[in-house]
DNA sequence: GGCTATCGACTACCCCGGTAATACTACCTG
DNA sequence: CAGGTAGTATTACCGGGGTAGTCGATAGCC
C-alpha cells in the first residue's frame, strides 16, 4: 500500500530516531535531537501525538511513559515521498527524475560513477 | 541561486500553465486548468497574488486585466524541489537517491534502458 | 449617463507542520 | 497520606497551501 506517507522534517527527524532505536520514550527522542535542534520536550510530544494520528507511529505504555514505535518502514516513507514528487514534478516519469539529477549538475563525478555501477548491477539482474 | 522555491501542487499546476503560455491571465489559467480541476476563479487569482508575493511570477497590467509572467523556470522549481528532497531523505546525495529508484521497483525496464543510456551519454561528456 | 458584467483585492476558512506554554495525572518519596 | 515531580494531554499560535465569497472599481453597453 505505501500511500502518501508526505512528513515534515521534524517528523522525519524523528522518524530516524525511531528507526534507528526501534523504539524510544518521548524524552529518548528529544534527547537524540537536542543538539541538532534545541526543541522543547513538549515539543517533540506532540508531534509524536500528530504522528500518532497520522498512523505513521505507535506507542504502547510502560510505566509512566509512552514508549513509540514506527510504523512505517523508511523505505515505505522514502518510496512514497519519492514517488509523490514524481509524480507532481515529473508526471511519474521515473527516468526524468534521474535525467534530471543528470543534467542539473546535481551530480558529480564520484556519485555519477556510483550510479553506473548501480545501473549495470540492476541491468544484469532484473533488466532488459 | 535557486533557492528555496517549493510549490504546492496547485502552484506548480498554474506554473506549467505559464511555462507553456510564456504569460497569460487569470483567465486564461482559469480557463486551462478548468478540465483538471474544477476550481473558482478567484481561487486563482488569489494564489497567483501568493505566488507574486512569493516571487515565483510577476504581473502587468493591460487594460483591465492583469497578465502574469513565470520569473523563475521550470528547471530552477525542479532543481530546488529536488535538492530539497534529496536534503531531506538522502542528505544531500543524489546517488542514494538514484539507488533507491532503482531498488524500489519504481523504475521498469524501459525506464531502466533509457537511464542506462543518459548515464553513458554523461560519462563520455562531463565525468570521470 | 446609468446599469451590468467583469476583474482583482480583501478577507476568511480549513488543514497541517512546527513550536511551545499550560494543564492535568499519576507515581514516588518523605 | 500529601506533596513534588515527571510525563503526557490540551490548547494555542504562526505560517503557508488551498479554497472561495464578497466587495469595490471599472469598462462597456443600452
Amino acid at each position: 500500500m505505501t500511500r502518501s506517507h508526505q512528513l515534515g522534517d521534524l517528523q522525519l527527524a524523528i522518524m530516524r530516531v525511531l528507526w534507528k532505536a526501534g523504539e524510544a520514550t518521548v524524552a529518548d527522542v528529544h534527547e537524540a535531537l537536542r543538539t541538532e535542534r534545541g526543541l522543547a520536550l513538549t515539543t517533540i510530544a506532540t508531534m509524536l501525538s500528530k504522528m500518532e494520528k497520522k498512523g505513521v507511529v505507535e506507542h504502547r505504555s510502560e510505566g509512566r511513559h509512552y514508549v513509540y514505535r514506527p510504523t512505517v518502514s523508511e523505505e515505505q516513507v522514502h518510496r512514497s515521498m519519492v514517488s509523490e514528487l514524481t509524480e507532481r514534478l515529473f508526471a511519474g516519469d521515473a527516468a526524468a527524475l534521474v535525467n534530471h539529477l543528470l543534467t542539473a549538475q546535481e551530480i558529480d563525478a564520484d556519485e555519477l560513477a556510483r550510479i553506473a555501477a548501480l545501473i549495470e548491477q540492476r541491468a544484469q539482474r532484473g533488466g532488459a
